[in-house]
DNA sequence: CATATATGTCAACAACTCTGACATATATAG
DNA sequence: CTATATATGTCAGAGTTGTTGACATATATG
C-alpha cells in the first residue's frame, strides 16, 4: 500500500519543522549565554565576542573582511572595534599591499581573552557532541549548512575548513 | 597502533566545536532573517513574532506561561503583547479558575500572520531537512536538544511535543 | 590627475532588553 | 474576615546593538 494520506503527512511535516525551529531557539539562546556573564564584567556584549571570535579566526582580516562575515554596517563595528583596541584586546597593522587597510590582530589579551569565552562553549558543545554521538554530529552539521542562504554556504565552508 | 597523539586530538576536537559553533551562528541568523521583512512593514520585530509563535503553541497560556517560555521580563514582554492586542493579532480572555489570570490567543488575523511568518520559515527548514536526509534531522535534533540547559530540557520536550 | 576604495567619525534614531518602584485585582491561608 | 501572596500592569531610566545619512582622509588605480 503505496498510498499515504497527504493531509496527515502535511501535518507530520508542520510539527517536525516546528520541532527543528524551537529546538534552535531555545539552544540557540542557552548556547549564547554562556560568554556573556563574563564579557558583561569588562562592559562588553556579544557583539564584542563576535568580533573577537572572527578577527581569532582570520588574524590579519582587513575591517572590510570583518563587515562582509558579521553583515553589520561600519559603523556599527566601529564602536565595538574601537573598545577593543582600546583596551587592547585587538591590534591595527597597516596592509603592506595596500596602505588603506587595517589588518586586524588579536593582541595577547584577546587570545587570551577568546580562549576564555570560547572554554564555556567549548564545554557545553563538546558534551553535546558525546551524548548525541558522531553521526548526530554529522547530521548537525548538515542540516545547518542547509539552512544558510547557498549564497554564502561556500563562503561559510571555507570559513569552517571544510 | 592504538596509541594517538593527544595535541591533535585536542586539534580536531577545538575543530569540530568551532564548525559548530560557527555554522550555528551563521544558520540562526539567516533563519531568523526570513520573517523580518514582513514584521518590518507592520511595525513589528523579532519579538513580536516570538509571543505570537508561541501564544499560536500555546492557545490559552497565562502572561506567566510566556514569561517562563522566553525568559524575559514582564515589562519587557509588556510593550510587545500590548502592541499586538492593540492592532488585533491576540487576544485576552480573563481567567475562569482563576480571575487574575489574562490567558491569551491568536485572534483570526493572529493566526493569519503567525502563518505567514511560520510559512517562510517552513521553506528554508523543509529544504535543509529534504536536503539533509531524515538521519541527518535525527541528528540534528539530538545535538541541539543535548545543548540545551539539562534543567530546561524536560520543559522544551514537553513543548515540541516529544 | 581624476576617480574609486578602505577606513573613520559624528549624529540621530529604533528595537529590545534590563532594573527598580509602585499599583490593582484576586486568591489563599490562618 | 484579615493578612499575605500571586498575577498582571505601568512608569521611568538606562544599556547594547543595530540602522541611515553625511562627511572626511588616506591611498590605490586608471
Amino acid at each position: 500500500m503505496s498510498y499515504k494520506l497527504p493531509q496527515s503527512n502535511l501535518y507530520l511535516r508542520e510539527e517536525e519543522i516546528r520541532r527543528g525551529i524551537e529546538l534552535l531557539y531555545f539552544a540557540y539562546r542557552d548556547f549564547t549565554k554562556d560568554p556573556d556573564d563574563m564579557l558583561a564584567e569588562r562592559g562588553f556584549g556579544r557583539a564584542h565576542h563576535r568580533v573577537l571570535y572572527f578577527i581569532g579566526r582570520n588574524p590579519g582580516t582587513p575591517v572590510t573582511g570583518l563587515l562582509t562575515i558579521l553583515r553589520i554596517t561600519k559603523q556599527s563595528l566601529s564602536r565595538v572595534l574601537g573598545q577593543l583596541v582600546e583596551e587592547g584586546y585587538v591590534r591595527q597593522e597597516t596592509g603592506t599591499r595596500d596602505r588603506r587597510q587595517r589588518l586586524l590582530y588579536l593582541t595577547d589579551a584577546g587570545a587570551k581573552l577568546e580562549q576564555q569565552l570560547f572554554e564555556k562553549q567549548r564545554a557545553r558543545v563538546a558534551q553535546a557532541y558525546k551524548a548525541a554521538g558522531p553521526d548526530s554530529v554529522a547530521g548537525f552539521w548538515d542540516v545547518l549548512l542547509n539552512i544558510i542562504d547557498p549564497e554564502e554556504r561556500e563562503r561559510v565552508l571555507r570559513e569552517i575548513g571544510r
